[in-house]
DNA sequence: TGCATATATAAGTATATACTTATATAATGA
DNA sequence: TCATTATATAAGTATATACTTATATATGCA
């Protein structure tokens, strides 16, 4: 695995934006698997304009792709980031998505859509 | 080399911690080795006070030691922290702060007490 | 076409943050 | 003891941040 080196700015950067709870649950998920916004806010338990204004600030910032399916849109994160390496060392030390995911799929409330 | 897993909350306050430049810098100059006040001010060219505030706050969050030796306060990383493995992984993208310290020592400016 | 659902954006607000300047505290050395 | 140096703290301020509520946009479906 690679360690891409990032200047000190750009790093801060980028752990400023993982150092929001919110913020960095979201990225914890979606380094799981895609997300759409309303599994975002079933899970994170806040209002949806508060969701997409995170997802707006990890967008800007490169961290997530956002892709359109059907009436969803959905989140993944994107690979192709500089800071990419960090952000998935950084998750080693950070409880796992998968758990949320378990959890809304017991309660009926996982989006299937292809 | 352990991996200390931390509960999402804690990880993002310490990485709030370390999402600025100026605190991003300190800590990769503390891991390089000790540090007093004065010297974080010229390294940074920032006012006194603004370096001991910022210095205070990863002080009380644990990440940093400090120590006094004579009228000098020295910072050292604290390698107890339970945060600090994720921290290490983190400065491995980051720009090492050696050569602040070079820098420091052809001015003439480092100081030295024993 | 028209309604419902999913998402984004805009505007407003309370709080947090990172500085500034002024001052206090502590150690050193004449 | 007094002046100097190193550091911390306090108070003030401008800006950034994370929400809120209201509204706009886009898709799906009857």
């Amino acid at each position: 695995m690679e360690t891409t080196m990032l200047e000190t700015e750009r790093a801060a950067q980028i752990l400023k934006l993982l150092g929001d709870k919110t913020r960095l649950t979201m990225i914890a998920l979606v380094n799981e698997q895609d997300c759409c916004v309303c599994e975002f806010v079933e899970i994170l338990q806040m209002s949806q304009p508060a969701i997409s204004q995170h997802l707006r600030k990890l967008r800007d910032a490169g961290l997530v792709k956002e892709q359109r399916r059907g009436q969803w849109i959905f989140y993944s994160i994107n690979k192709a980031f500089e800071g990419y390496s960090m952000i998935k060392e950084i998750l080693k030390h950070v409880p796992n998505g998968a758990h949320h995911f378990e959890a809304l799929e017991k309660a009926g409330l996982r989006i299937r859509c292809n």
